[in-house]
DNA sequence: TGTACATCAGTGAACGCGCGTTCACTGATGTAC
DNA sequence: TGTACATCAGTGAACGCGCGTTCACTGATGTAC
């Protein structure tokens, strides 16, 4: 039997003997070194060739003590995703807080905080990556899930300062289908015709028009 | 050496003995039972848990067999996505083909095509394989633009047979934006809340008055 | 104060496994003459 | 017509490799008394 514990992860333990801050420190700072290297390797070559020895050779440490902070690859994975997503919705709610004065500059920066995260490469790779993974890994799925729960909450407010007649249903359906529209975006686009691609401009002016319209649009459809 | 051609894919030679239509037609089929295993192996456990022998397996041949047709692991994946898509494109044109009268009705077909191709699971997850796999894959993103490209030019014919006046970057902006939405949906879009969900009674709505009102846009926004 | 002990980080060697791919071979199909 | 030959489909055994994971171990850090 190995001496060592089954799953650290690096949690302050309640025995008598607590680990000293130092100790702490450096496995928290090894912890976050495999995690930017995951992170680089699944940008950079995907999930079908990430493998954990790749992932410690990057980090600078031999395999088992990866093995040691992660004792799965799959919990690595999630662990991964789980930061990125978090540090992702950070940024956003960072933007949000600047509080713009008219309903309109309110919207545009929640549109350009969430088209932010797109227009660096290894982001839209990773994003592809994370919509993959979410498929096969109920876990991916749910923490997905709420990141695009939150996305959505945060342009519907945006919407309702703009049209504050707007319903909830209304509000909701269409918060998704903008973020939609932003995450497809870096899909359906190509990169070479950027003129043929709607800029942040041309999203908010979209926006701004179905929301102010929308009062209609319930009665209408249903 | 091997007596075997290096990429034999079936193709008919130009040699005074050529194959006899059996014979090719059971190599048709052998690649076509290699791509539904493929296939659906892809949409069920994901890229990275794809393995030429699985798909041997699960088509019925030994490994060798494969390779006969395929000589590398890559080749298979192409063929697969680059079928996958073609047929996806083919079930779009023959709805498009219906000839609607009136311009919301081919507005409306336009869209209800588009959706239609992800309502199923396997569709939708292995559509984020294949954006996820276009990252790493130069011949697979070529496709991928290949096939967007299509779709954003059907879906702008629907547009401008709403709106005539529509100008041709206003419409490849508009078809781009509808079909990122579309597209989105499938990532942003919580299976379970499908009510919180704009379908495509919604979608055709927002394309309409977004068609409708864009005569303004191009100046407005530039 | 020193000493015994507990915890945590990290190493190095090894494991068994599934993978992609190769290759010499067989058998069936079809053609040339 | 028969025969020699070419092509194509498919088999079975084997290859070397990288993988995820295990485990006994070392050394550093910190605590109890």
């Amino acid at each position: 039997m190995s001496t060592r514990p089954s799953i650290p992860r690096n949690q302050p333990k309640r025995g008598r003997h607590r680990a000293g801050t130092a100790v702490i420190e450096k496995g928290r700072r090894s912890v976050d070194e495999i995690l930017d290297a995951a992170t680089a390797l699944l940008a950079e070559d995907g999930h079908a060739a990430l493998s954990t020895r790749k992932v410690a050779a990057r980090a600078g440490m031999r395999p088992g003590n990866l093995q040691y902070y992660f004792p799965a690859k799959r919990d690595m994975v999630r662990a991964l995703l789980e930061r990125y997503l978090e540090r992702s919705l950070e940024q956003l709610a960072d933007r949000m807080e600047r509080g713009e004065q008219t309903p309109e500059a309110r919207l545009r920066q929640a549109i350009e905080g969430i088209l932010s995260q797109q227009h660096s490469e290894p982001d839209c790779t990773l994003f592809r990556e994370i919509w993959a993974l979410a498929s096969h890994d109920a876990e991916v799925a749910e923490a997905m899930s709420d990141f695009y729960r939150q996305y959505r909450a945060h342009l519907g407010e945006a919407l309702r300062s703009v049209n504050p007649h707007l319903g909830e249903g209304e509000t909701q359906r269409l918060a998704m289908a903008i973020v939609a529209m932003l995450e497809g975006l870096s899909v359906v686009g190509e990169l070479r015709s950027s003129h043929t691609m709607p800029g942040p401009d041309h999203v908010c002016e979209m926006a701004l028009r179905l929301a102010r319209e929308a009062d209609g649009l319930e009665e209408e459809v249903l």
